[in-house]
RNA sequence: GCGCCAAUAGCUCAAUGGAUAGAGCAACAGCCUUCUAAGCUGUAGGUUAGUGGUUCGAGUCCACUUUGGCGUACCA
């Protein structure tokens, strides 16, 4: 149902006689107020001063012109400065149950994007160590954007890139060989700098049940970080699962060079004379390219610094034909991607297909104390540790019900309490309500009658049709503002008016028609409740 | 120094340039012989960090200031 067009439509009809209504995209909104309708536009304020006449003026002029469909339309109000209020018909409203019940997992979604093609790329952690509390936002975050974006309507590919190349696995795999070692009964030192966690003493178990003493004499690069490489990322894979996450791609630094794209792409720069070499590095001319200054790409040592793969990288998304690029990174991240993106733009790609998602970051608090991460130190909690004490379910909702761009506090004891201090309860008792509800009015012989919902008139029934009929729209402004925070907002509001209802308005007791009316309602209500913890990776349970 | 993000009720946070800034928690006072009280109702709590500006209209946009987080590598 769409309220909004519905309106734009009038008011394309009015153009022909009032010419000024030609010029200013006319914009309806959800007043904050009751009483000032369902829907309101300032339309009459914004053109006034132009035309230098009194907004209400010209509000009444409009309003004069709008022939009224009067099952659509109860009423228009001009109210305060020149606010165009709109009272839509009750009965005309109570027609989105039929909608709902209809489409069912389907409501909500949108054909905008059908057909588009989006890369999603989140977590990212090389395999060094298992994901931490601190990863978690970047996981939940990111595999949500996705479900939005599926919601209204893009083919999104899930992508976890990698490097399993470089100093840190060398160092990885050297501690593991240390532990090894150590467990051969070597009296050595273990260097403060290398990995201190106690995956590290399994994994070199695991190779000395496997293998006894015969790696004695083995590199720190061969088995011991192949084997290390190999046992982190099951562990990583299980814990994603555990929160319901399953990436379609795991992409490879390494395979850019065997594919050898990064030669490729430094003879391309040197074509196009966008790099030069100074002190024995290579660099690229980014500030002609707007940005502060040139940065290496080459290093004196001939490694390249990351800005290199990372180009090529973005170029290989390119080539496989992605409309919609999206990374995802914390706020760590923040100084790098405007040269990947320089150095993209410069070679002809557009850039304004990538979306860089920076998300601030998560502080945790136990005991409250702030707790530093560190994988090098060992100092963290594991995501499947938190997982295993709050579940799933409050892990995923806890990481989205904050807009990106805020740090969060993550207070482990509150989240730990499962009390009703967390939201997501409030939601999900909703829905597991509503269940009970069907249970004891199917077994009182009441069945939904969605003919009936007409008779849906108490401001509780009408409120709670206006809230569901907003719901596609608030997806898809979601899904454009890459917003994952917007959806519980919305639920906890839904499920607010829902239990307002359920106090409100009995359904066992009422008159038969108005009863089954009532159960239309909250079956179209509970979908939406569904629907929407659909998107965030929430269950909803039937019982709490 | 420079860049990005923030600052809103005691706490954690919402608010698409609109009308009287909203939720949850915490506090206080009520509501279960009736579809799940993990719920509902009410009370209290605000100079939206500060100062200027733009606008018919600013928590929202701009400038400056203050405070905090993250960066500012020939680390990723």
């Amino acid at each position: 149902m769409k309220l909004k067009e519905y309106l734009s439509g009038l008011f394309a009809n009015l153009s022909k006689n009032l010419e000024y209504l030609n010029n200013t995209p006319i914009l309806f909104n959800v007043p904050n107020q009751a009483n000032f309708g369902d829907l309101s536009t300032n339309i009459a304020l914004s053109v006034a001063k132009g035309l230098k006449r009194n907004p209400r003026e010209v509000a009444q002029e409009i309003v004069d012109n709008i022939s009224l469909d009067r099952n659509i339309i109860d009423k228009i109000e001009i109210a305060g400065p020149g606010f165009i209020n709109f009272f839509f018909n009750p009965e005309y409203l109570a027609q989105i149950i039929k909608i709902i019940h209809a489409q069912e997992n389907e409501y909500g979604k949108s054909k905008k994007y059908i057909g588009v093609r989006a890369n999603v790329e989140f977590i990212s952690a090389n395999p060094t160590g298992p994901l931490t509390v601190g990863h978690g936002r970047n996981a939940v975050v990111g595999d949500t954007v996705a479900n939005l974006l599926e919601a209204v309507g893009y083919d999104v590919d899930r992508e976890y890139y990698f490097n399993n190349a470089g100093r840190q696995m060398r160092v990885l795999g050297d501690s593991v060989r240390l532990r090894y070692l150590q467990l051969m009964g070597d009296n050595l030192e273990f260097p403060e700098d290398y990995y201190q966690g106690e995956y590290i003493k399994e994994i070199a178990q695991k190779l000395y049940s496997e293998f006894g003493d015969s790696l004695k004499d083995e590199g720190p690069e061969g088995l011991f970080k192949e084997t290390a490489e190999k046992e982190i990322f099951n562990d990583i894979i299980k814990t994603m699962e555990n929160i319901g996450i399953k990436m379609k791609i795991f992409y490879n630094e390494n395979s850019l060079y065997q594919e050898d794209r990064i030669n490729q792409l430094l003879r391309l720069f040197k074509e196009k004379n966008l790099s030069y070499e100074n002190e024995g590095a290579l660099w690229l001319k980014l500030s002609e390219l707007g940005n502060e200054q040139d940065k290496v790409i080459v290093k004196s040592s001939g490694e390249p610094t990351y800005r290199l793969p990372d180009i090529a990288y973005h170029i290989t998304k390119f080539e496989r034909g992605y409309d919609l690029i999206v990374d995802l990174f914390g706020s760590d991240h923040n100084a790098t991607y405007p040269d990947v993106l320089a150095g993209l733009k410069s070679l002809g790609y557009d850039s304004e297909k990538i979306k860089v998602l920076i998300h601030q970051f998560v502080t945790i608090l136990q005991n409250g104390e702030i707790v530093k991460m560190s994988t090098r130190k060992a100092n963290y909690i594991t995501l499947d540790e938190l997982s295993d004490e709050v579940g799933k379910d409050v892990v995923r909702y806890f990481f989205n019900m904050r807009s990106i761009n805020s740090h969060l506090n993550f207070d482990l004891d509150v989240a730990k309490k499962q009390s009703d201090e967390n939201p997501v309860f409030y939601l999900q008792y909703a829905h597991a309500r509503i269940s009970s509800i069907l249970k004891m009015t199917s077994e009182q012989g009441l069945k939904s009658d969605i003919n009936q919902v007409g008779l849906l008139r108490k401001t509780e029934e009408q409120n709670l049709i206006k809230k569901i009929i907003e719901y596609p729209e608030e997806v898809l402004y979601s899904a454009e503002h890459f917003e994952t925070h917007r959806i519980p907002v919305f639920l906890e509001e839904l499920a607010s008016l829902f239990h307002k209802f359920y106090t409100e308005c009995r359904i066992i007791g009422s008159e038969k028609n108005l009863a089954e009316a009532r159960i239309a309602l909250v079956e179209a209500v509970q979908i939406v409740i569904k629907n929407g913890l659909n998107i965030l990776g929430v269950s909803a349970p039937n019982r709490m």
